[in-house]
DNA sequence: TGGCTCATTTAAAACGTTATAAATCTCATC
DNA sequence: GATGAGATTTATAACGTTTTAAATGAGCCA
């Protein structure tokens, strides 16, 4: 056996610099096939050359080809996010990507976006990178109520992860928070402070995660016997300015509200802004507890009291179960409700 | 010339579906070289057949296979971003990524990310990229002066483009928002409403459009003759408490500031919280002229008087230029400065 | 008709990898 | 010492595209 490095078999040629498998075979002695198999921790290959093709590997600094692999294996170790358009103040989809590329640190998996131009569920796109393998697996930062992409991709059996859970009978992958459980802790919180008629302000009623909210909201309230309100004139998504006015003539009036689950955190801010209208003070006439993504409100004066939602994690948990689906590991739970860490109020 | 779809050749196999240039080939009796360089539209290759081969590959769904086309050509139709350590609040990077998507929308690239988990200029990721042929450009989200990973790229004459200017004597393709002229335009306006002591927030020294601002700035209270004042307790990137505090023990001294140019959006808030602790007021006692790349400021009483930095136009450029870079286009011109549109103050 | 050019089309090779199947080697066993 | 069995290694053929060079055909002139 040839372990002398030996350039004697013929093509030595380094020509352009970029090592290959065949580099490495010339270097060795050995034949591109074992150096391929050793470097794969292939069977049947014997501990030395393994050890000794590494060894050479390592030393030139081989990198495989990303072309060739995907070409051969049909695998293209590529994973794509699809991100909603951007409409968002605080960067709630660059949390997610952070949090996906670092899931992805140690594999061989490269994160490629695809923003959507169009409005909605870009259904086409997703048809694309199926229908011509573009990809290994799919992320989706957001997902509508019944979204017809999701159908699409259960139906080919594509693997893919969501953030956010959709409305069908089937089962599918997600990553989500449990809004419930942020609610109802949310909420217990202002009652235990005293306060006997909290709100909610919530997402547009056509996310899934809407209800959610609203049911701990709602568990919480009638648990505890106190009056509540839900505005239905304002919600997450619209311009602040409107639920700072809102607040402003429902400050002023006599049934206002004293407690505010707020789901994000600009309304928080809207809503202190609105109250301070009236000369009300937070932590004195009344409470928040607002969700928290960002560090926004935990840089800003007056404290808010929040709960986090850690949107890098998610990317992270969404990135370890799209790589299990793609392994075909069906026993790794595929349905993930990360928690809000009720025991530790986080200011 | 076989113009009949004609199977009798042999293999009209459609295996697993997914169409390639023999799919074609088969289907109109053409060679797969013939399909190739029609496709492509090369030379050599008479109009009918040319047409022809554009409308059965249109018909059944043709795309070329990436992984092909890369590992022949050595091109990779792809695009890297190096994201840094995300700490901002508003979502900045994910600007400049929906504008560098917008930019190769209708082009074969394909946008991967990237993201420094390390801090600071991570050129190991560069130099693998480089290397290993693993993009055919890159484009930097920030830059750090006299980035390592600059000088790396220009030395390997690998196509980049970065978001910010670098101070080396080599000049290197960069898209940047012009900070002097931000500073210099925000500082006039507040003299114009009759202030007499402006002082500018700025980002860190080291970053290299401080010293742009600052520049702006010093020219326009130089320009009137005015008092001015640098704090340099804070800056752009510390906790907002900090400036808010600065603010709230320089408002209740006799010679405090009357103006405030700020870079960002969240200085612009910690200003107004510390100012009103003294009850002074917005627009009465003083005035705000900040930049303004989110939404933030925009939704929030009282109204602030911004400035645009429009990011994610700011990502279609870099684009743009990195299109160019890659093509060999050496007349396009390869820095870009974008200016404020100083002539519509947006609210 | 033969020979030439020009316009098209084509066969063959290659990019770097992996999968299949065949070839070699080692060593105990009969 | 031949015979396998088991352990290693290897040759060959793909994957789908582009590139190079060669082949074919048509048209023209001598």
């Amino acid at each position: 056996m040839a372990d002398t490095p030996k350039s004697s078999s013929g093509e030595a040629r380094l020509k352009n610099g970029k090592p290959t498998l065949r580099t490495i075979a010339d270097l060795t002695g050995f034949a591109v096939t074992t150096v391929s198999r050793a470097l794969s921790n292939a069977p049947q290959i014997s501990a030395e050359t393994r050890k000794r093709v590494h060894e050479v590997a390592a030393e030139i600094g081989y990198l495989p080809d990303r072309a060739a692999q995907r070409l051969k294996t049909g695998r293209t170790n590529v994973i794509c996010v699809l991100l909603d358009p951007h409409e968002e103040i605080l960067g709630y989809g660059i949390s997610l990507m952070h949090g996906l590329a670092r899931a992805l640190q140690d594999t061989p998996y490269h994160l490629i976006v695809m923003p959507n131009f169009i409005d909605g569920a870009n259904i086409d796109a997703v048809r694309h990178i199926v229908r011509n393998g573009m990809a290994d697996g799919l992320i989706f930062s957001r997902t509508e109520p019944f979204d017809p992409r999701v159908r699409l991709l259960l139906e080919n059996g594509f693997p893919f992860v969501t953030h956010g859970r959709t409305e069908f009978t089937t089962p599918h992958p997600y990553v989500d928070y449990d809004n419930f459980s942020f609610a109802y802790e949310a909420t217990k919180r202002l009652i235990a402070r005293g306060r006997r008629k909290p709100m909610i302000i919530l997402p547009p009623k056509r996310m899934t995660f809407s209800q959610h909210l609203l049911h701990g909201f709602m568990t919480a309230v009638r648990e505890a016997g106190v009056a509540y309100e839900i505005p239905n004139e304002i919600d997450l998504d619209c311009p602040v300015e409107q639920i700072r006015d809102y607040m402003s003539r429902r400050a002023g009036q006599p049934d206002a509200p004293d407690g505010f689950a707020c789901g994000g955190e600009v309304s928080a801010l809207a809503t202190i802004t609105g109250m301070s209208d009236h000369g009300l003070t937070l932590g004195l006439e009344y409470d928040i507890v607002a969700k928290r993504t960002s560090k926004l409100l935990s840089q800003i004066q007056p404290k808010v009291e929040t709960i986090y939602e850690d949107l890098t994690d998610t990317g992270e948990q969404m990135g370890r179960v799209l790589l299990a689906r793609i392994a075909g590991d069906e026993t790794a739970d595929m349905q993930v409700l990360l928690q809000p860490q009720i025991g530790f109020p986080v200011v």
